[in-house]
DNA sequence: TGTACATCAGTGAACGCGCGTTCACTGATGTAC
DNA sequence: TGTACATCAGTGAACGCGCGTTCACTGATGTAC
């Protein structure tokens, strides 16, 4: 773990109540009252962190896709260690992915980027450019392994885009059902139906 | 069509800005008065018809469910219409309603209960009921139909539960990709895709 | 080692605007007898 | 056919509160010479 300054840990404790506040509430019901009386500081010291309301919204997004890129890199990185084989290895990848969702202690608190894309009206060009950029690097990563299992399993006739963007379809699709039913486990079980697919398409028949 | 009354008129063009504002603002950005200034109508004749502002967003959720169901029915009828197998029935349900979703002329604006959802500690009881009945009834319908299916073709072994959610999964996260990438194509791939699936799990072997 | 200055991490008061809601009232249309 | 009353579909003024933002200021810590 980094060693935060006491400025930074401050800005960590705003971002980390926004981040829930928002996902809750949206981000136009999140004061930056409630922020401020959570963090025990003034509205003047937030003003000092976030230029304004805004400044808030776009860093707490950079952050939010940064921790999900490294997320999903780290569970790739694992599945590659145990097989050199790319359909094994992805195989493994949703699986770690599912298992990994399973085990949260709590319900999935949401997708900032979902959350963002239902208000995005509130919101600039930048923001919206951020997530498009970010789903579309889901895109390229996934669609890359996919294509290398393709040339490894020619049989299979399938537009690898499509199916790539078909892992983050039912991430967050999973992440809404979830919330409606209040179950948990459905990310897990709806990503290993996506896995149970993917192994279907490239099965020798 | 039916014919609708002046208040029930005026009322509708409350419910059709306030839908379209929420999908994009979410709620609490949406305010009485911007619905108001559309509809041309004074503040206080918005509240004649809603005796405040959650109980337009219940009545909004609850139309938009209906309409949803309807929607829903009425696609299944015409692919029952045209085969009595239910796999093969469903299979074509899937591909109308691909179809319908990729003739809209707009991209998609999205689905109120997911808005909501991503924001429901706005809400009270009521309506995070009324999403979750929504919900489950979406499950309990495709449920039906797919253990049709399993009795026919036994072959197959699959969580008839899951695989319902499944096609929820997939409607609702093939939104949130569609608004991020600003494709509206992607809904009627992404249910291709789903359709493929269930295909191929109960293809004879 | 001392001093000057810069940066960090905030405080505190004030602002003006927009919000949802309340309340008393009203003209037009429909219904009972 | 006339009259009394009820319902429909609103108007208009006022309310108090919470919001995001601005501005001038400050004590503690870090850095240059």
């Amino acid at each position: 773990m980094v060693q935060l300054s006491k400025g930074e840990q401050t800005r960590k404790r705003l971002m980390d109540l926004a981040q829930e506040a928002i996902l809750q509430k949206g981000f136009a019901a999140t004061s930056i009252d409630e922020l401020t009386a959570g963090a025990d500081i003034t509205k003047s010291g937030f003003l000092y962190h976030f230029k304004d309301k805004t400044d808030l919204a776009y860093q707490l997004l950079a952050r939010h896709l940064e921790h999900h890129e490294e997320m999903v890199d780290s569970l790739l990185k694992r599945a590659d260690a145990k097989s050199d084989d790319p359909l094994e290895s992805f195989l493994i990848f949703l699986k770690l992915l599912a298992e990994m969702l399973d085990e949260l202690p709590h319900p999935h608190p949401g997708c900032l980027a979902a959350s963002y894309l239902y208000q995005d009206r509130m919101f600039d060009r930048n923001i919206r450019d951020l997530i498009e950029r970010g789903v579309m690097a889901w895109r390229t990563q996934f669609k890359a392994r996919l294509d290398m299992i393709t040339q490894h399993y020619s049989n299979a006739d399938v537009d690898t885009e499509v199916l790539a963007d078909f892992i983050s379809t039912i991430s967050e699709g999973s992440i809404v059902i979830s919330k409606a039913m209040n179950n948990k486990h459905i990310l897990a079980q709806q990503i290993l139906l996506a896995r149970d697919y993917i192994r279907r398409i490239f099965a020798q028949s």
